[in-house]
DNA sequence: CAGGATCCCGCTAGATACTG
DNA sequence: CAGTATCTAGCGGGATCCTG
């Protein structure tokens, strides 16, 4: 009997693991600003602009459009961009209001949730800056060093 | 002439933004410890484990062996976490020592920097274990509006 | 023990086209 | 204007087998 032990006792570590991790908050925070574009648009609200190339960041949180999110964040696509705004929204880090306008007006802005994450996700944009230059001299000795 | 205008310029746009955030040293911290296990791997070096279910993460950082990091990230796949040490060996935030012993042994462990990107996760953890149940409760809300 | 080499699958980002 | 719907290719990542 028992024509499996090993493999199958593995697995149900894996299984346990992953449930483990999947209740853990901090990965599931982790897994949200890593998200691709979670990081920029939040940067865009809550600093008017991800800084794109040729402007400064020092502006203040405020409401945007649609359109001029997906005008700041050139490189994402629509879909990106509302799939990134609605689990956003759900998670209660910004609000989506819509006005009946002639043609509609949609505008996102950061709740204090939203803002309060803005100031961590700050922390690490402030340690990037930091540190990053070190990190890449380490990467290009590293590399260096085994051709 | 030019058949190509409206599209190409869009592709242009995106290729520079694209090119912005690579350059962007926020994004590729914000690259490199989303990656899946990065930040798993420095909470276990970090603080002696990523608290795997029934224990608690208050030791302080030491040197690891492969196989016991194994042993704590239980989901991790070999690959995957050789991977995941050779990249933050190389960034220069954790140090790979091999010791020739009859069979071999090698040890990683955090560097200053490593320990210091350590805290920044840190950061994040916290906020995360502070509001993840607020963002948990807005989700479910949300989803229940919307059946 | 630590890790390289391969194969392969699932997911998801992105492009395109359509709509209220 | 602010989306939704659909299709597809690419690759991250796991499983498996093998080695110094």
């Amino acid at each position: 009997m028992a024509t499996t032990t090993a493999a199958q006792r593995r697995a149900q570590a894996k299984a346990d693991y992953d449930a483990f991790l999947a209740a853990c908050p901090s990965r599931q925070l982790l897994d949200r600003i890593s998200d691709k574009w979670v990081a920029l648009v939040l940067a865009a609200l809550g600093s008017g602009g991800p800084h794109p190339p040729g402007s400064d960041c020092a502006e203040a949180p405020r409401a945007m459009r649609y359109s001029e999110l997906a005008r700041r964040l050139a490189g994402v696509s629509q879909k990106m961009l509302t799939q990134t705004l609605r689990s956003l929204e759900r998670d209660g880090l910004v609000v989506r209001t819509v006005t009946a306008t002639v043609p509609v007006t949609v505008t996102y802005e950061l709740t204090g949730l939203g803002l309060s994450l803005h100031r961590v996700v700050g922390e690490v944009k402030r340690w990037a800056e930091a540190h990053m230059d070190e990190v890449l001299d380490n990467r290009s000795a590293y590399d260096a060093r085994a051709e």
